[in-house]
DNA sequence: GGCTTTCTCAACCGGACGGTTGACAACGGT
DNA sequence: ACCGTTGTCAACCGTCCGGTTGAGAAAGCC
């Protein structure tokens, strides 16, 4: 799975790892305080953050034993860029159905919007 | 996987159902159509489509034997508004660690932020 | 009534995923 | 020098996922 779009998605795809940044939009934690809350192994929990870094939601520094994480912002305008595009488009082509509806006082049978006008 | 925000994410996890997101923003088709691009079975691409209506982003009414596929546009709200939230979080703490690293002239050692004050 | 088209359901397969346990590397405290 | 803390790596296990094939339901065509 190389592409970064997948990655970022199916990282975000698991309610932890989402947790885990919501905890991290916050203030950067180490893993051991991001691991307390949940019932989970420690390395769980390191492995979740390396989807998170593979995915570039996060990066790790290196602070003597202590490995703090870090949020990083700039992965997000990937998704964001992705959806908006879609998400624009899709209703400007439920607008546009609007429209035609609105503009067809006599709406019988035959099918209505898509079909090729020919 | 109960949480809508989870389905969404891992729904378009996959690069061959943000490709038919995409090809659903131009305009509805048929499960057939939707297919033939790709070299998989057409029961593979009504799996994917089965995803997506799962998570929202899709619904398929009867017409005929033909199911044309519609995308939905709501639950990208769902997502974008989780996106936004924490990327402005994020930015937002790294505005003001950026203050606090100019408004600390003599840098010297002791840990700087986050830690406990005890 | 048959045949074709369109699509879904069920069973199966290999690989990835989330979790565990166990070992160990790296570093600080005393 | 030794121990404790912090974190990762490796191997294993059960489950989910994306794909296949095969069968069958539902509707139009002739």
């Amino acid at each position: 799975m190389a592409d970064p779009l997948s990655r970022v998605f199916s990282a975000l795809a698991d309610p932890t790892r989402r947790d885990i940044v919501a905890r991290l939009a916050v203030g950067d934690a180490t893993v051991n305080e991001l691991a307390a809350p949940y019932d989970v192994t420690v390395q769980a929990v390191s492995k979740h953050l390396k989807v998170l870094e593979d995915a570039g939601l996060v990066s790790r520094s290196r602070e003597a034993q202590r490995r703090p994480v870090h949020l990083e912002a700039e992965v997000f305008d990937l998704m964001t860029k992705w959806i908006e595009r879609y998400r624009r488009q899709a209703e400007e082509r439920y607008r546009r159905l609007d429209d035609v509806l609105r503009a067809m006082p006599d709406a019988d049978s035959a099918e209505p919007q898509e079909g090729s006008p020919s």
